[in-house]
DNA sequence: TCCGTGCAGTACGCATCCGTATGGAATAAC
DNA sequence: GTTATTCCATACGGATGCGTACTGCACGGA
């Protein structure tokens, strides 16, 4: 527990007694574990985020993790934080550059199935759905990005009803081509093309007006 | 560890001291334990299978699992067995019947987003991927359901590049769907007609013929 | 009635993790 | 140099899970 108000200073490597295990490095920040946490949660998902194991492959003991964090669930829900927070950022992003609705959605798509660490992270996440502590930062970002496809269908000019079904279809297409990219990732690269896929997905889903298959 | 060869006999109930838990029952099978092993990932993930916990919630303790199994691996692979032949037996069942290769298709999807208990188990399972008792099970059935998708686009006559990615993308919306459902209900209970979502995602994959939206 | 067998309870040792407590090394400030 | 601060190591107690060993009970057959 790192006193709340923080002074000053900042210095120079150190390493555990046994160990000179990974990279050396100064001393670890908060962040450090935030990372570190959001790495492993991609591999093996929240309830592998065990502190001792984290501080062992980190290349140090607890004793650091309770200087930074109070406990465990403190760090979890400090990566989820900073994962919902990164994605809020993204739609944002995102959203602002194109005015006309279709080719808006079609960005869109792209730009979400081509950052593959993202969706897998996703993936992950999604994977840990029924910890208490991930499904409501799950939700809001699930919420978000529906709101967001739903109002691109609508711009074209869809009712209601009918954008709702089509984001979500658009949105279960993502997030079951990412569950399958990291569950059996064999599976997926059968159909090796992304861009296809994707334009498969777009073209079914953007009324066609001059479906340019 | 029961003796390989078993001989005969079946009694009556019986308690453990203190619990009058749950129902009262007859002697456990190893079934009844599979069972319970299944109906506990659904709600909580592979990893959550303990032996322990389990015992618990069954209202005995551990000395009857060890009778029944050797140890937790064993009834986790018995589980995962007994639910893969079951889509084995699935699959086969929902491809005979039908000769129309358009009308199979939409027999098939329809039939599968149907099968909800079905689709929730397999989006538990995704969930735990990362699990390598899983993952060869998870992969088996993946690469059958893709086949099958593969094979029922190609007898719409379609070539085979675009016969897998169509594959891909209805397996992906399948398990999108699932995923979400299991993760975030209230999201997709938003576009509430899951039929009307069926009905989007195949008139945008059977080549539009006549598509009868 | 007295065993044998099927199934379950109880108790033990071991491992792993959590969170706490406390000490210690390296640096910055003085 | 002395001191305060930052960051980490180490050692502990408690919880929980695994797997083993052994005991106990109910039933069926002899």
């Amino acid at each position: 527990m790192p006193p709340k108000a923080p002074a000053k200073a900042a210095r120079t490597p150190r390493r555990a007694k046994g160990a000179a295990k990974v990279a050396p490095r100064g001393p670890l920040s908060a962040q450090d574990w935030i990372r570190a946490a959001l790495n492993l949660i991609i591999r093996e998902g929240v309830q592998a985020v065990a502190v001792e194991p984290l501080a062992r492959e980190i290349g140090v003991t607890k004793g650091s993790f309770y200087w930074h964090f109070q406990n465990r669930d403190h760090l979890v829900a400090e990566a989820l934080k900073a994962w919902a927070e990164d994605q809020g950022r993204d739609v944002v992003a995102r959203w602002g550059g194109v005015q006309d609705a279709e080719r808006r959605l079609r960005v869109l798509l792209f730009a979400a199935f081509e950052d593959q660490e993202n969706g897998l992270l996703f993936a992950a996440l999604s994977a840990s759905s029924e910890d208490p502590r991930v499904q409501p930062w799950l939700r809001r970002v699930s919420e978000q990005r529906l709101a967001l496809g739903v109002e691109s269908f609508k711009a074209l000019g869809l009712p209601d009803m009918e954008a709702k079904q089509k984001a979500l279809l658009a949105y279960a297409a993502y997030a079951g081509y990412f569950q399958l990219l990291r569950a059996t990732p064999a599976a997926v690269a059968s159909a090796s093309d992304l861009s296809g896929y994707v334009h498969h997905l777009v073209d079914g889903l953007v009324p066609p007006k001059k479906a340019k298959k």
